[in-house]
RNA sequence: GCCGCCUUAGCUCAGUUGGUUAGAGCGCCAGAUUGUGGCUCUGGAGGUCCUCAGUUCGAACCUGAGAGGUGGUACCA
């Protein structure tokens, strides 16, 4: 007989994918359980959408015949038309709100999550697939729809377990940097993309390391260099009095930010979008310590028109070994008013929030504020004997029949194995249903949390053994009415 | 994308100037204990030393290329 090779795929999960086992979905399913909860009483309506676009619907990433890949999922359909995996839940809402703009009552509030894809390189807590949150409203240009979201999302973190204390909503408008550069005479878009990246640093370079970006440029430890923003003396310093006029409260920061950018007219406009954005969060009882103004928020994006914000960690995270975790913000947002005109060629202003869920729940965890729920197994039935296995499950039956998580041990070994399954599982009890108990009609039941607290105690396992703790023998009949005390505690 | 560092058992890691059969702790399995989870003791399984090529009598160790991971940087819808 010849030796055949044979192929044994090596099991893993495609990079920057993961698994994801009970404790962590049960975190997860809670924060969206309760988020969903606040944000319907905001309001908002639930939503779902496909995973896949059009690859034209999701905007600038168009895959092209040369790299389709680039950015997204992307795969060409029999009809030969692009299509790509969602990469966020903000394009296929602006396609759905496009889509069906003649039926939608606007303005339109939604919120959606579910996963969503994107084909870059994975790093430590970035991921190629991960479960996006979002609230949005389209069709509303008020900024106190923006304000609106904004409370949102502060009172949808807490609800998620995240302490007052421990996260700041951080807001800015996007017209206000737009009016500064036109004032001092930026125009083209490279350079303006420039400063806003250079701005976008402030809280990781501080004042210098921005200041050499918007001049000519940075050299960092590792000797790369950046390109800077090329901006003359004025420009420079320009702008650093804009990042200069954070203040504590909001009101405060606008009278220092009316200083910098007034005279401008869209910076003249931001400031009064800002200014109605702060007296409604005031009305919804937003807390100025909690949701600020904040020169030094860009948000990345191309596609925001006016207000951004920005969720941020307060305080230090460290990790299990003690070092400094750059935990960088847990979700953003802010308004969007051309998304939907792709489609339309109508302007539909719009405005939103997400954030990544599982982000969030190591936010959670990081923070202290939440720590992995222990997740229970069931009630095991030990299985004895071949002969007993239908006594065995009218035990499962009726366990479950009263709404107790319940299973029959359905593996090959002995006993001492199955007792040791059930502790592993974390099971709060074991069901002992041997010849002797069916004989007599009763039945025992251990009590497994109570043996492990026992345990503390006893030093040799035969007076471990002798003990029995936990242990008890009841009448047959008196079994789901026994299994629940425990339960009970 | 660019720069640095790392890769040895399921996990965390040790491994002498390049020298026979590559180790530890934890975890896993079994026995001590024929119907009892913990503790303790005893035993066992588990390795392409990331991959490929080269140098050498001889490579986990040296050289080169590649892959993966990680830290920084760039980008980030």
């Amino acid at each position: 007989m010849s030796e055949i090779e044979v192929f044994r795929p090596e099991p893993r999960a495609p990079r920057g994918f993961q698994d994801r086992r009970a404790a962590d979905l049960a975190l997860e399913r809670d924060i969206l359980a309760k988020v969903s909860r606040v944000y319907e009483l905001f309001g908002f309506e639930a939503l779902d959408t496909s995973a896949f676009e059009y690859a034209d619907a999701l905007g600038k990433f168009l895959p092209d015949s040369e790299r389709p890949n680039e950015g997204v999922f992307a795969l060409q359909d029999d009809d030969e038309q692009w299509m790509a995996l969602r990469y966020d839940l903000t394009a296929p809402l602006a396609r759905f709100a496009a889509q069906h703009a003649g039926l939608l009552t606007k303005p339109f509030r939604r919120y959606a999550y579910g996963p969503v894809w994107r084909n870059e390189k994975p790093g430590p807590g970035r991921f190629r697939e991960f479960i996006q949150c979002d609230a949005d409203t389209v069709g509303s240009a008020r900024p106190e729809a923006d304000a609106e979201i904004i409370a949102l999302a502060v009172a949808g973190l807490e609800a998620a377990g995240l302490p007052k204390t421990a996260a700041v909503l951080k807001i800015n408008n996007r017209k206000l940097l737009n009016g500064l550069l036109k004032r001092i005479g930026v125009d083209h878009d490279g350079q303006k993309l420039a400063v806003l990246r250079a701005v976008d640093k402030l809280d990781r370079l501080g004042v210098e390391g921005v200041k050499l970006l918007l001049g000519a440029g940075r050299r960092d430890e590792s000797g790369a260099f950046t390109k800077g923003a090329e901006l003359n003396a004025n420009g420079i310093d320009a702008v650093l009095a804009y990042l200069g006029a954070g203040a504590t409260g909001r009101s405060a920061t606008l009278a220092k930010l009316a200083d910098v950018v007034g005279g401008s007219e869209e910076g003249e406009a931001g400031l009064r979008d800002l200014d109605r954005i702060g007296t409604a969060l005031t009305g919804l009882g937003v807390d100025e310590a909690r949701a600020f103004f904040d020169p030094s928020v860009v948000r990345g994006l191309e596609y925001y028109t006016g207000a951004v914000f920005e969720a941020e960690l307060v305080g230090e995270v460290r990790d299990a070994h003690g070092d400094l975790v750059r935990f960088g913000s847990i979700g953003g947002g802010g308004r969007y008013d051309d998304l939907v005109a792709r489609f339309t060629g109508e302007v539909t202003p719009a405005t939103g929030f997400s954030f990544g869920v599982s982000r969030l729940a190591a936010a959670l965890k990081a923070s202290g504020s939440a720590t992995l729920p222990k997740v229970r197994g069931p009630v095991v039935v030990i299985a004895f004997s071949e002969a007993d296995m239908g006594h065995y499950f009218t035990v499962a039956a009726e366990l479950r029949q009263a709404g107790i998580p319940a299973e029959v041990y359905l593996g090959g070994s002995g006993m001492k194995a199955q007792m040791k399954y059930a502790d592993r599982r974390l099971s709060p009890a074991v069901v002992l249903l041997g010849g002797d108990e069916i004989a007599a009609g009763t039945v025992t039941i251990k009590d497994l949390d109570l043996g492990r607290a026992l345990s503390e105690g006893v030093e040799s396992n035969e007076a471990w053994r002798a003990a029995r703790p936990g242990q008890a023998t009841v009448p047959r009949a008196e079994l789901v009415a026994f299994v629940k005390r425990i339960l009970e505690g």
